[in-house]
This record gives C-alpha cells, structure tokens and sequence, in this order.
DNA sequence: GTGCGTCCTGCATGAAACCGCAACTCGTTG
DNA sequence: CAACGAGTTGCGGTTTCATGCAGGACGCAC
C-alpha cells in the first residue's frame, strides 16, 4: 500500500508520516507533499488511492485539490487531517465527495489512537469515519431548523463576494425580488437586526455587511471558502 | 531564566521547547500554556519576562494576551511565532507594543537557525528581531504610497463589522459626509469599483461590501482581527 | 380535487449609500 | 504672509437596499 501526505506544516508531515507507518505496517511507501498543487501531481503520477490531506495550506488548499484528485480517481480515500471544524469546511468537504466514497475528516486535536484507528478504517476497512465534532455539524447542517439551505448559503456566498442584488439575480437566474427574499431570510436565521432591541430608532447595522460578519464570526465562512468563492466568480466574470 | 511559552498546537509546542532549551543554556525552566488566557494567568504568576507567543489561537489570540500582559510589565520580552505574516496580524502586534520593548517576530517556516538566533537577541541581547518579510510589510505599510492610513483603515474595519455610515459618524466623532469620504479614499486603494472595465454599463459591486471581500483576500482583515474588532465594538454599544 | 406550504415574482416606498461640487480649517512650506 | 495640500463638512441628486403587500407556480397530503 502507498500513502501520499498533503500537508505544509513540516512538523506535522513528520508525525503523520510515523502514525501512518505505525498504524499501517502493510503501507510500503509513503510519499509527502507540501501544498495542494504538488499533492495533485503526485497523486496523478503515483495513481495513489490513499491519501491524508490537510485543509488549510497556503498554496492550493485541500478541498480544492481533493476535488481534482476525486474528479480523475472518485475511488480514491482521503482522511482530511484538519485543525478546525469550521462549517465553511464541513460544507465545503461535504459538497465535493463523490458518491459511495469512503473518506474521513479527524481533526488534528484528536489522539493518537484516534488517528490511528481512522487511518485503518478508511484505507483498510473504506469505511467513512467522521469526527464526531464535524458530524454534528453536518447534521445541524441537514437538519432543518436553524440551519441554513443551499440556497441561503448561496446568496451568503454572494453578498459576501460583494456583488450586487441585480448581480446576484443575473448570476443566479433569478428575479430582483427573489434575490431580496432570500436575503431576507438569511437575515432572519443569522438574527441580524438594523436596530439593536434597546432603541429601535436609530440603525446601526448594514444588513448585508452585518450578514456577512455575522457568518464570519459563527465560521459559516472563512477565508478558504471565500478564496473559492472569488475563483468561481471570476470564472463566471469571463464567460458574462 | 525562565521561559514562558504559549502555543495551542502540541507539536509546535514541544518543538518550541526544544528549541528554547538548545538555544538558552542559561534557561533553567520552561514553562507551557496552551491558549491565550491560561498565558496571561502564567505570566502574572510566574511574572515571566521572556515569551514564546502564537499568534492564533482558539481560546483567546496571541495579540489580546500580549496586550494585557504588557499592561502589567511593559518591560517583558516577547517573541511571536506565527505561521501567517498577514497585514491585519503585522498591525495587530505594532499596534500594541509598548514603547522600547524588546519584542520579535518570526515565522514558522523559518530555519530552526533562525528561531534559536532570535531567541538569543531578544531574550539575551534585548534585540527586536523581526522577521524580513514582516518587516517588508510594516514598511509598506509606513510609506505613504500604496498604503493605508489609520484613519482609512479604520472605516476599513467599521463597515466590516456591518456598521451603518451614521453609525461610524457617531462612533468616530464624525459628520456623515467625512465618513463617506473616508470611504472614497478606501475604495480607491483598494481599487474596487462598481463596474468591470469591460462593460461600464452594468454595476456588479456593492463597494461596500466588495471592499471587505478584497480587504480579507489581501489579508488586511483576518478573521482574528475582526473578532478583537467585534469585542471592541461590543463595549462600544454598551457604553453607547 | 382542495387546501396548505414553499418559493418566485412585480410593484411601491422610505432609508442608505455613492459621489460630484464647493466652502472652510489647519499645518506645512516658500 | 501667501500658497498649497490634506482632511472636514454641507448640499443635492441618483442608485441601490430593505421590506410590506399581493398574485402566481409547484409539490405534497388529505
């Protein structure tokens, strides 16, 4: 068995190199890659089904070289090893997983043996195995109160990249007025006011801006999904 | 001597201790916390005078627990140890060093070389030591071209936070009308505009908002900086 | 089918935001 | 002192936002 590391912390590269050699005696070889666009390449040119890919990385981040990698190999396991459990992960993991693939999302928080016994069960076993952190997210996430709908979440996307409702409509197919009603809605679930509950006279907030914040703060966004967000937009910029 | 260091991850920790140890002989106890709060509390015990400090973290970031520490003992010495180099973090730590303090900054990715040269010149030789390419982006953002006032950068912050144009007026003693001033100048740093070059006719930009978007893809926000931001103007509205 | 809920859409209005024009205050420089 | 530049402020006009009201389309359950 061989196993591709994607991780640029060199300090963690080593650790998982050594948890993935104890954990796996089976495993023969095991390659490193220090950003997403070199781990791609590798695991192109070593046809590798098994890989361990960090999220965050400066050059190309995780989810979007997993989806590379998945969009050539959907049979391929990845573990994603990640610091942080933002939604704007779990949402961003969820929405590139192909159908029937086994993968994992541990974060770097959890032990040793927890590591370990992922390590197994997704290379060896292809079972799914899921921190339980990030599965509770996932399924506040489906569930439907208080959560928020694709739709919702696209809108957010949206505003946050600072386009305008009419920009919005356009890109979306949608009415002026459709635009504004989802907006409306994301305003409610964020519970983003004008006014705060004390003096309802004088507006404070810039709902859209506010929205934006709001959703920053609660890790709905961050910075990685925000850098997709752009690349998508610019895309579609060109095409008009 | 002893050392006080502050760092979330535990292999980062551990290095870090390693580190410290080679580097100072002369240091007879190392001492570690693993978040922002449980930092301050062992520097006031311990009265540490020399830091080892991370940048973020979850519990409470590495610039807040530097700045009540320094409150108390402006002559302590710290060292931060960040993996980013971002303008919000690069501003976030010049903002609050007291005057004349020893204080360095270095990346992770430097050599260990490197860590253990600025560990020697500031805790032993009372050197600031700032990493060159932190260094290149306080001096960018010194000069004037190209750059941000505070001012500027202020109203920067304040729509980030999703306040109204009244509102920043109000908070920063204001008129309506200097605070959209303020914010032409913004948008043209930034060099955000409405409408694309290609087709002047249609307006695609909420400049508002877009302004906050490019702000955080040049790393000018982050996402700590608008959660120090945020606590702020928390305190802000009680007070009204 | 009828009724209900959800989503899309048009029209309309008051409040913000964007921005050009112009006057006024300072501190600096010649 | 006069000239200049940078920052503040007021006025006014146009555009975009936020949001209530209401009519239509679609799917699902009874």
């Amino acid at each position: 068995m061989k196993v591709l590391i994607v991780e640029d912390d060199p300090l963690h590269r080593s650790y998982l190199h050594e948890a993935v050699s104890a954990a796996l005696p089976e495993c023969d070889t095991v390659i490193e890659a220090e950003n997403g666009i070199a781990g791609e390449r590798l695991a192109r040119d070593h046809r590798s089904a098994h890989i361990v890919m960090d999220l965050q990385m400066a050059n190309r981040n995780g989810i979007e070289a997993a989806r590379a990698i998945w969009k050539e190999r959907p049979e391929t396991r990845i573990l994603f090893w990640s610091n942080y459990s933002d939604e704007a992960y779990v949402r961003g993991v969820s929405r590139i997983v192909p159908d029937g693939a086994a993968y994992g999302y541990v974060l770097k928080s959890a032990s040793d043996e927890r590591l370990k016994l992922a390590l197994r069960s997704i290379f060896v076993e292809s079972q799914c195995v899921i921190d339980r952190e990030v599965r509770g997210l996932q399924q506040k996430s489906l569930s439907h109160a208080r959560s928020f709908t694709d739709s919702e979440y696209e809108v957010l996307v949206d505003i946050a990249l600072g386009l305008t409702d009419r920009a919005i409509a356009r890109r979306r197919n949608l009415s002026l007025r459709s635009v504004q009603n989802r907006l409306q809605h994301l305003y409610d679930k964020l519970e983003v006011y004008q006014t705060t509950a004390a003096d309802p006279d004088d507006s404070r907030f810039n709902l859209r801006a506010r929205a934006v914040t709001v959703a920053f703060l609660r890790k709905l966004l961050n910075y990685s999904a925000l850098e997709r967000a752009e690349a998508e937009l610019q895309d579609w910029l060109r095409e008009h």
